[in-house]
DNA sequence: TTTCTTAAATTGGTTAACCAGATTGGTTTT
DNA sequence: AAAACCAATCTGGTTAACCAATTTAAGAAA
């Protein structure tokens, strides 16, 4: 059992370093929205990297909206101003990996939303969906095998029929972190999960019959041992 | 003027069906938590498609924690089942660009809570940092001049003293956008921003006094405008 | 048989050359 | 003088060859 200090992945200082150096760029010509960068050839040059080095960085800063690349036409700054441009770049570079609190903290705050949004607005076919993942998780427990999957994908059902995909798309990334240290941790023990089936089965009623209030409270009673948790785990 | 179908970025859709192939492929192998994939150049060679499409589509599953690869050795699924990888990569795949509404609705779900969580946690350091974004702010309205820039900073300075990671990093996210479509908006007049300064400076001073429920308060205030501005405009 | 050594094969990352479409600037035409 | 044309150039995207670190498995040593 070797102690291991964490790797400290060699790529992403590279890349944080080359985003650096193209916010230094567009300070230093004073780029405004909408104006071109170099190429990615003599921006790599410039920068005495890779080309495609500099395409990944280009391709987080494109993920982030700070730019905007067109093929065979050139790469583009956003339609934001400098000043909200260093200040975004500034926070970009400076973020870490979220921790397991922030992550189950923001997965309260979003899914009191969405259970709210999916009873205004779900459709027909959303409550289906919505029921499907229900079954799909009450038969996994009933059989007496792990659920966290089944579990997240009904929250992901919900999610997907509040209307909002912005929401949605949040719920989406912090998901697969969610099912890791579930698993890991035994969060859904077995005995919890079969509380957890009626659990599920009210908040599924309460949007069935489209009860905005109701469905939050529901689903607040299944977050009641998420809170606990989400608040005595060591940092 | 001529009226442009939307060009249907080609590239995304390449790599949409390559994340596609990726996920039906782990489905045929039964690939399990931590199994490896064929290396990148099998995998090009497979799909018929480039290797460098391949990488980038890679990157966009490492972004969503779908994958984790490993320099020299290989790239591994990561730590969750397959029916939550196969519910989150049809998700991934359906995803289309946020509209505007929804994410004017995330934001002030998203600060409502930042807000509270400021007043509870914000360091003096943050506090700080708090009060230079509001002066910022305060000096480009007064000198006339549009500030929707100085405005978003501000509410990013607030998110960044809420000690939650991931709606940091949320935030960060939708902010371009937002400011995007305020500036082509006008949401954010001339008129409207002198009241905005002392709506900010209100919320300040309720993170300063470290009341949660003020701030809160205080926010919802700021939101007002928003709030009808959310439910009125065309989608 | 088990353990250690070591060299060949495999890996993701990098580099450089190539492609087709967009841009540009000078020329011709009107 | 202004519009239309066209070829040279520049662009992001693609391909293929290369690199160094890692993994592997075959063989030597115990």
């Amino acid at each position: 059992m070797k102690i291991e200090i964490l790797p400290k992945n060699e790529n992403d200082a590279i890349q944080k370093e080359i985003i650096s150096k193209i916010r230094d760029y567009i300070n230093y010509k004073n780029l405004e929205p909408g104006d071109k960068l170099p190429s990615e050839r003599k921006l790599s040059e410039n920068f005495g990297v890779s080309r495609s080095s500099v395409r990944e960085a280009i391709q987080t800063l494109e993920f982030y909206g700070l730019l905007k690349s067109k093929p065979q036409s050139g790469t583009f700054v956003a339609d934001i101003g400098s000043v909200a441009l260093n200040g975004m770049i500034s926070d970009i570079l400076r973020l870490e990996k979220p921790d397991f609190k922030s992550l189950v903290e923001t997965r309260i705050l979003l899914e009191l939303k969405t259970v709210r949004l999916a009873a205004l607005r779900r459709s027909k076919e959303e409550l289906k969906e919505i029921e499907e993942a229900l079954e799909a998780y009450a038969t996994k427990v009933m059989s007496g095998e792990d659920a966290v999957q089944e579990d997240l994908l009904f929250h992901l059902a919900i999610a997907k029929a509040s209307g909002n995909s912005t929401i949605n798309t949040f719920m989406l990334t912090i998901t697969p972190e969610i099912i890791t240290n579930f698993t890991k941790y035994h969060v859904c023990d077995k005995n919890i999960a079969f509380i957890g089936i009626q659990e599920h089965r009210d908040i599924y009623e309460a949007i069935k019959k489209q009860d905005p209030q109701l469905a939050k409270e529901k689903m607040k009673v299944h977050f009641k041992m998420l809170y606990q948790y989400c608040y005595n785990i060591k940092d």
